[in-house]
DNA sequence: TGTACATCAGTGAACGCGCGTTCACTGATGTAC
DNA sequence: TGTACATCAGTGAACGCGCGTTCACTGATGTAC
């Protein structure tokens, strides 16, 4: 209350108000433009209009506030899947297929995020509740697994039923890093327009989903 | 031969006789051991016992070699493709079964060399050669698609041949990404030793390899 | 409601670091005659 | 076979750069009484 109050009319405040945040949102900008190597500390202070010394009070360090920007990534992943495996109704072939949907639409949606959040080094994998945020979202898929093979909620999965899992999951991780990469860019130029790879190169992707088979 | 004949006895040769390779060697070494990002051009001109300025007889810049390691990386990675390929002999579904186990089997044997040709703004892609010899690879599973789908080796794709082409890519594609992003080695440790990713993951995925469809 | 004071969240200057690249140079090689 | 000389492939010192982090500091906030 009192910090909006005097926002819009005060510019030389000595204490900013929304610094953690504002770094986060800066960290993601400067990734989506100059790539999760081209994140520096000093930069993410300059956009946020504050000294470099300032994140220190709110990090531990570079790697902390990367931290904090994948665990929000692993956040809003975990519930886009939930949701689309929410939408796929009690169906196994349709939550799989909603699933994919949500994770490759993720991945071009939010490229920032998504790099980071597959990039090994560039955070902490120790960060308070990572580890936790970013089972769930494998947790979502095993579950449709489970269902399409039949099996119980606890059991372990079968040869097949894991291989199968390894499938759908290779499929649109693969799909997102081709698109996130450039790699569809120039077919993408040849067969039509500017978002032909969501709208169509997808689409017709998933229908090659693997088909679960019981054994 | 005359190289060959001294480089046992000198060792304080002023000129080295091999740098350009030995550059190359120690990049792939670092991206190795670092990472990709790990790769310093200093770094590399010490390990090859030289000074910081020598590297610039070889190479333009440091992406210049960096652009030499990916050009030769994709080098090596068409011709296991090709080799692959033609082991498949004249079954569609055999050679695209052969091309993804090469495919994957080059990535997570050399992973720095993959890591590296698949990432974007460490090389330059107007290096020369670089086109032709990474398209190559392109052209060998579109030919082993083609063939699955009864279309003449100059015939455009129909939409269900280019799904099944982008599903069986991104596949393998993201197979590798997840094995090389440490997500396939919890899972490893728990079901098996260390080989458990190409032994058995990469097999028991590689079943539900999308089959073709035809309209 | 007023005041003392601890705590919080900034400043800005400074540090040491390793980097890529440039520069004038020099030793070794290979070629023309 | 011998010599002059251009070219090639090194050296090593120096440059300027931006980085992450530390430090003593200070202004603003919020709480206890």
């Amino acid at each position: 209350m009192k910090r909006k109050a005097k926002a819009p009319a005060k510019r030389k405040a000595y204490h900013h108000g929304d610094l953690k945040d504002q770094l986060v949102a800066a960290a993601e900008a400067i990734i989506l433009e100059r790539g999760v190597d081209g994140f520096t500390l000093r930069e993410a202070a300059r956009r946020a209009g504050v000294s470099p010394a300032a994140p220190a009070h709110h990090f531990k360090d570079a790697k902390g506030l990367l931290s904090e920007v994948a665990l929000r990534g692993f956040q809003e992943f975990g519930d886009a899947l939930d949701a689309a495996d929410r939408r796929g109704g009690s169906d196994p072939g349709r939550r799989l297929h909603e699933q994919g949907l949500a994770y490759v639409n993720f991945a071009v949606k939010n490229p920032a995020r998504f790099q980071l959040m597959f990039r090994q080094g560039k955070f902490d994998p120790e960060y308070p509740q990572f580890q936790t945020v970013a089972n769930r979202s494998f947790t979502t898929l095993e579950s449709a697994v489970r269902a399409a093979f039949g099996l119980a909620p606890g059991a372990a999965l079968t040869d097949d039923a894991y291989g199968f899992l390894l499938a759908t999951w290779s499929v649109v991780h693969g799909f997102a890093h081709l698109a996130l990469g450039g790699q569809l860019d120039e077919p993408a130029k040849e067969r039509g327009g500017r978002n032909v790879i969501l709208d169509r190169f997808l689409p017709l992707t998933l229908k090659f989903l693997p088909a679960p088979v019981r054994k």
